[in-house]
DNA sequence: TGTAGCCGGTGACTCAGGTCACTGACCGGC
DNA sequence: GCCGGTCAGTGACCTGAGTCACCGGCTACA
């Protein structure tokens, strides 16, 4: 597949601190997929031989134990996975999983050219310092979470970012889902959806939850 | 104050893949600086203006709210502190807490000069890529146990990890501390303690906390 | 048109862990 | 000696959340 003339102009000027000659290089020997919703594209204790870039669609990527889950982050478009840069450039197991939630198309770039284009071009390195102090952030704020806050207020920013990272205003999801992506059970969190909704924070309606 | 001679020698041990250049540059450049225990270094919101890198003894990185802390982790010779790296690198505020454990030597590198050596020595990158990785699995390895596990198998992994990293088979420590850096109550490590005690997994002695 | 499968809702129960209030042991200093 | 401080131990109690069992509603489809 190749990329259209519209993703490469929004690469280069989502990346221009790369310069023309590497995202050059980076667009001739990546290549570029389709990918449906629902697609596991990395698991617990695989290697990793392509790192991806994000170009239109949403990746979720999370943790999990016998089978509870915790989300971890989402991959936006043009943002990266550090668990597969970590991984694959220490030739590693990835320690997460990672998923499709929309249509996505995504860049994939060779692991093997990564130490060379780290070497070459300085601003490479910039790029995933960037991702990955993004992601430890990030995780930071999940562990306060966890263990500041109750699951209600977790329930309800989990909602609230999920609405805000799909563009949409009333989230189709099942009980069930959020459940699993907060690391609990379905019960307690439709009994939690209603008391919210009784003390008026949220709306549930056949087409989804809508935030108030 | 001056590096050692020894301490040169085990520095550039240590860090052999930045080079002998690049090594002498960041020894021209950097401090050193000796601290006692207990002495805070990093604290939430604070800029950062100097990157440690610790030569010899320990420094504690813990997240704060509200009087309730969690231990993130030990920075230990030859590593350094990514949450400095990045509040430095992008001049935001550190988000957590930094306080040394032991005496300790730490070399402090200049804000100032990283970009430059990070552009002119792609070794250097791969230093910090690293501890990225390092702290980041960490990371994801405290949101497991959060999630996954109890507290009496938080409590004994704790202890477990805190006198190896001491080098202390009997751990002088305060109840309150271990409640602390676990993020809960002191009346709860009492009681746990108490209970692994009866289960034969620890011994509390007059001296400490002995992990059988 | 029945039935099997998802989905959400509920009540009853259990349990880990947090909170409160108080105790007694062991200092050190004056 | 007494006073103040730190430290650990304990019982009573509360609460958030996980678990179990069971509904009833909707949908799909054979």
């Amino acid at each position: 597949m190749e990329l259209t003339l519209q993703e490469i102009s929004d690469f280069k000027k989502a990346h221009y601190y790369l310069g023309a000659e590497l995202i050059n290089e980076i667009i001739e020997y990546s290549i570029v997929t389709e990918l449906i919703t629902d697609t596991e594209i990395l698991r617990e204790g695989q290697y990793v031989k392509q790192i991806p870039i994000v170009l239109k669609g949403l990746i979720k990527v999370y943790s999990r134990y016998e089978d509870k889950e915790l989300l971890l982050y989402y991959i936006q478009p043009d943002e990266s996975c550090i668990m597969s840069f970590t991984a694959g450039i220490r030739n590693e197991q990835s320690k997460v999983y990672a998923v499709t939630e929309d249509q996505t198309r995504v860049l994939l770039l060779p692991i093997d050219r990564i130490p060379a284009w780290l070497r070459d071009h300085p601003a490479m390195n910039s790029l995933f310092f960037n991702q990955f102090s993004m992601r430890y952030t990030e995780l930071l704020e999940t562990i306060r979470y966890l263990l500041y806050h109750k699951l209600d207020k977790r329930i309800y920013d989990f909602l609230v970012e999920k609405s805000s990272v799909k563009g949409e205003k009333i989230l189709n999801i099942r009980h069930k889902q959020i459940a699993s992506e907060l690391g609990t059970a379905r019960e307690v969190i439709s009994r939690l959806l209603k008391k919210m909704e009784k003390e008026g924070k949220i709306r549930q309606l056949p087409e989804g939850i809508e935030i108030l």
